[in-house]
RNA sequence: GCCCCCGUGGCGGAAUUGGUAGACGCGCUCGACUCAAAAUCGAGUUCCGCAAGGAGUGCCGGUUCGACUCCGGCCGGGGGCACCA
């Protein structure tokens, strides 16, 4: 009599649905029980559930009916984050509309998502491509718009000239694009901006408060947002040059001040474009600039390079001091001033710099005052140390002298300390078509108006085609031109749309409250907010949740809502991993294939499942097969949550194995009557196991150790099954059910109420451990000699000192350790051990 | 280059503040049931050794009565950022 999860599964999922045990109420959170915003990261509808959205909910769902059993109103709702180039991609491939085929993804993922018992609130379901959500986000962006948060400035892209489209960085290929293969050109455009450089300070700060995160999110976060602090000053020309008498320069290092041997500005650099005007050699120079590639690895060989402009500027501390200006290759026009001076002998980058030009590379900065003379070798020094050859500053420390340049830059007023960060603006803008429309129309008399609110949503139009290169948006003129609101002369609608991280950035207040007439309810929405538990992967660790964060704080600027940080805690959960096979031609092979090739195999390296390496296994055949419970305990068991899980048959068949056990427990104790076992007293060994498993199980489970608390379950089933019956075993059974229930519910469900249960176990209440039961009256004592084991043996608890070090002198295997020799110090640790020195 | 994380059996991994290393699972071995196989159940499984015993948490050293755990230095693997002044 087995366990069938075909019929047994397909019936609980209707019996929760039918009863809506897992929507979320909302006049029930915060006041008639406490609240529990539990959210996983929405899947992208890319065609199927793979099996690191199994893993990922699963994560989710345990803690989710975890914390319901727990007397939390729970929040855990699903959605779909539906815009995206894919959509866009499939429809050029295949020539179906990127809407129909979103569509029909999301109707297949919805129906994979459900046969897996997740405990979900489907009445909040949202996809981001639907009018009735992109359109509050409309709003949304206009709010913004009108605080000031958003602005249009040119900004350099990728542009593909075959496809007639802007590539991402990723999307950049050796300077080709990935889909057309043609040389990728840099242009200019104008383009959207959101000001996230405005809370740079507090998303830095934020992090401090984010205790519940991962360390190693937080540090990504905190170089990502890049804090420097240093000075800005201005260097006078000592001949005007195209106009001007100076530029800024920005330095982290002011206390090298005296090191300098050069100025270098950026190819951007206003000043070197205007040299460029009437100097071939310099617009040569610039143009090779350019063309240098932008990806990781040629940044990192590319030579430096620079063009002596032949101007000069003076130094700031001596008007008889000037240093050579040039255009440098490694001077970045949008970080800092786009101007630095190079201190050779304190910087690598510029001593490479001065090595190939010729430049001296003065000491400044020298780990002790008779290091003073020692000339720069073929690495520049960048430890601590004491100032030389710098007037002034000499003798100070790196500290002190930065200290002191600034002041007196600020006194002299030449220049000030300031702070600058590696955080740019948001640029939001994207030359496609699946993604939600910039509510702006551009008017030839107005410039950008924003479109008024009672005309919102502005919805995407249906008739578009793809058999042309380039956003189809620009091409329909029908919906392209409008009048403008403000003045009614002719205009064109903002063709652009926005990025999908901005859709991404509020979707979790939307689940929360979700009115027809605005993007939410604040008072509703803060009832939820922050989410208490997010888990996703650490690919977001970055964007995504720096964009969320930032969407948040920009809303509880303009008002809208009082939440400052979204997720109060975060986990990012590790990728589901397996074995590679090739053939003999190091074709990939998919599990299947490799079963029944007829040549030789080779099995590769475990890695991420991949389309591409063929290793990905499909959920569904897999449910089919085992049923949703074995699947989820799988997920849940053996690898630390954070880490890769790699999938084999092995562990699959384990856990079905795992599931049968529990149901065979269950099923026979139900046949066998229960609670009304008559013969044999107490059990108090498995008592103490049952109510030792309770405590560790929820210890485990609240730190999303899942891992462990499968193992505990482990544990617990073996010790019932090695029990003889007993009221007690009788009582393990069903609470070892409870304690099941979250991680396995739909076998749960079937074995509560084989067992005549009351209700449904999804509801059942989290048993509680008793504390008297999670202490015995007997310990176990190790006893060393030397710190090295040589005997066990078991103590009352609570056995004093005295008792313990006569005992272990007793034992026949320490005496013989000790070999006739009188222990001078004994080390008693009560109820733990006793450690003999000899 | 800079920053961060991780090295424990054949494998995935346990080990709350330094206190019996290897829980639990996979795999493997032996046994039971079976005509047989599958399934299931039982026993065993860090290494060397018949045993007594010894060694053992990447390597070297240190602190300590006692180190997987703390400190210093190496080696190996992984991740993030990347010409950020």
């Amino acid at each position: 009599m087995r366990f069938n999860p075909l019929t047994a599964d397909a019936h609980w999922q209707g019996v929760w649905e039918e009863r809506g045990t897992f929507r979320a109420s909302d006049e029930r959170a915060g006041s008639a029980r406490p609240k529990a915003y539990i959210l996983e990261m929405f899947p992208y509808p890319s065609g199927r559930i793979h099996m690191g959205h199994v893993r990922n909910y699963t994560m989710g769902d345990v803690l989710a009916r975890y914390r319901r059993m727990n007397g939390f109103e729970v929040l855990h709702p699903m959605g779909w984050d539906a815009f995206g180039m894919p959509a866009e991609n499939a429809a050029m491939e295949k020539k179906v509309h990127p809407g129909e085929w979103t569509r029909r993804n999301i109707n297949t993922m919805r129906a994979q998502l459900k046969r897996l018992g997740f405990a979900l609130d489907w009445s909040r379901e949202l996809a981001t491509c639907n009018p009735d959500y992109y359109g509050h986000e409309q709003a949304l962006f206009l709010d913004l718009y009108e605080a000031g948060l958003v602005y249009r400035r040119q900004s350099e892209v990728n542009w593909d000239p075959v496809d007639m489209t802007v590539l991402a960085n990723e999307q950049v290929i050796d300077g080709r694009g990935w889909r057309s293969g043609a040389l990728v050109e840099r242009r200019k455009l104008d383009q959207w901006f959101l000001k996230i450089t405005d809370f740079a300070e507090e998303l830095l700060d934020g992090l401090d408060t984010l205790d519940r995160w991962p360390d190693k999110v937080r540090l990504m976060q905190e170089n990502w947002i890049g804090k420097s602090g240093g000075l800005r000053f201005r260097f006078a020309l000592a001949e005007p040059v195209a106009g001007h008498e100076g530029f800024e320069v920005f330095t982290t290092r002011p206390d090298t001040i005296f090191g300098a041997s050069f100025a270098a500005i950026a190819p951007g650099h206003p000043i070197a474009l205007a040299l460029a005007e009437g100097d071939e050699a310099i617009a040569a120079f610039l143009a090779e600039c350019k063309r240098g590639g932008t990806t990781a690895a040629e940044l990192e060989t590319a030579e430096k390079r620079g063009f002596d402009t032949g101007a000069r500027v003076v130094h700031p501390f001596d008007p008889d001091w000037t240093l050579p200006v040039y255009v440098a290759n490694f001077v970045l026009m949008d970080y800092g001033t786009g101007a630095i001076f190079g201190a050779p002998g304190q910087d690598q980058r510029d001593l490479e710099f001065a090595r190939k030009y010729g430049l001296p590379v003065p000491r400044v900065v020298a780990p002790s005052v008779e290091q003073a003379d020692e000339p720069v070798g073929d690495e520049a020094y960048i430890g601590p140390g004491v100032i030389v050859n710098s007037r002034f500053l000499d003798g100070m420390s790196v500290e002190s002298a930065l200290a002191e340049v600034i002041r007196r830059a600020e006194a002299e007023g030449w220049g000030e300390g300031t702070t600058v960060w590696r955080l740019r603006d948001w640029g939001v803008s994207r030359q496609r078509y699946w993604g939600t429309p910039i509510p702006i129309v551009h008017c030839e008399g107005c410039g950008p108006v924003p479109v008024p609110r009672e005309e919102l949503p502005v919805v995407l139009p249906e008739d578009v085609a793809f058999e042309l290169p380039g956003n189809p948006l620009e091409r329909h003129s029908r919906w392209r031109d409008v009048p403008c609101p403000q003045c009614a002369g002719s205009a064109r609608r903002e063709t652009d749309t926005l990025d999908t991280f901005v859709d991404s950035s509020w979707y979790f207040i939307r689940f929360a409250s979700q009115p027809a007439d605005g993007p939410f309810d604040k008072a509703e929405a803060e009832r939820w907010l922050p989410v208490d538990q997010y888990i996703g992967g650490v690919e977001h660790a970055i964007l995504h949740l720096l964009y969320a964060r930032f969407w948040t704080r920009a809303l509880k600027r303009i008002g809208r809502l009082d939440v400052a940080e979204p997720f109060r805690g975060l986990f990012t959960q590790g990728m589901v991993t397996h074995l590679t096979f090739q053939d003999e031609e190091g074709r990939w092979l998919t599990p299947d294939e490799a079963a029944s090739h007829p040549g030789p195999v080779r099995t590769g390296r475990v890695e991420k499942m991949s389309k591409s390496k063929k290793n990905t296994v499909d959920p569904e055949p897999i449910v089919d097969q085992y049923g949703a419970d074995a699947v989820r305990w799988f997920m849940l068991s053996d690898s630390p949550p954070e880490r890769d899980l790699e999938w084999s048959e092995g562990g699959i068949q384990g856990s079905w194995r795992f599931v049968q056990r529990l149901w065979r427990l269950a099923s026979e104790e139900a046949e066998r009557g229960g609670s009304t076992w008559l013969g044999g007293g107490e059990d108090e060994g498995l008592g103490r196991k049952l109510h030792q498993t309770i405590a560790a199980v929820g210890a485990n489970v609240e730190s999303l150790a899942f891992n462990k608390a499968v193992a505990n379950l482990y544990e617990l089933a073996t010790a019932i099954e090695k029990a003889p019956p007993s009221p007690s075993r009788s009582k393990a059974i069903r609470t070892l059910v409870v304690l099941a229930a979250p991680m396995v519910p739909h076998l749960a469900e079937e074995a509560w109420a084989a067992l005549g249960g009351e209700g449904l176990v999804a509801d059942a209440a989290w048993p509680e451990a008793d504390p008297a039961m999670l202490v015995s009256d007997q310990v176990t004592i190790a006893v060393q000699v030397n710190g090295k084991l040589r005997d066990t043996l078991t103590a009352p608890k609570g056995a004093p000192r005295e008792a313990l070090e006569e005992m272990a002198l007793a034992s026949e295997k320490i005496v013989r350790s000790l070999e006739g020799r009188t222990p001078r110090k004994v080390i008693v640790v009560p109820d733990r051990l006793v450690n003999l020195v000899a």
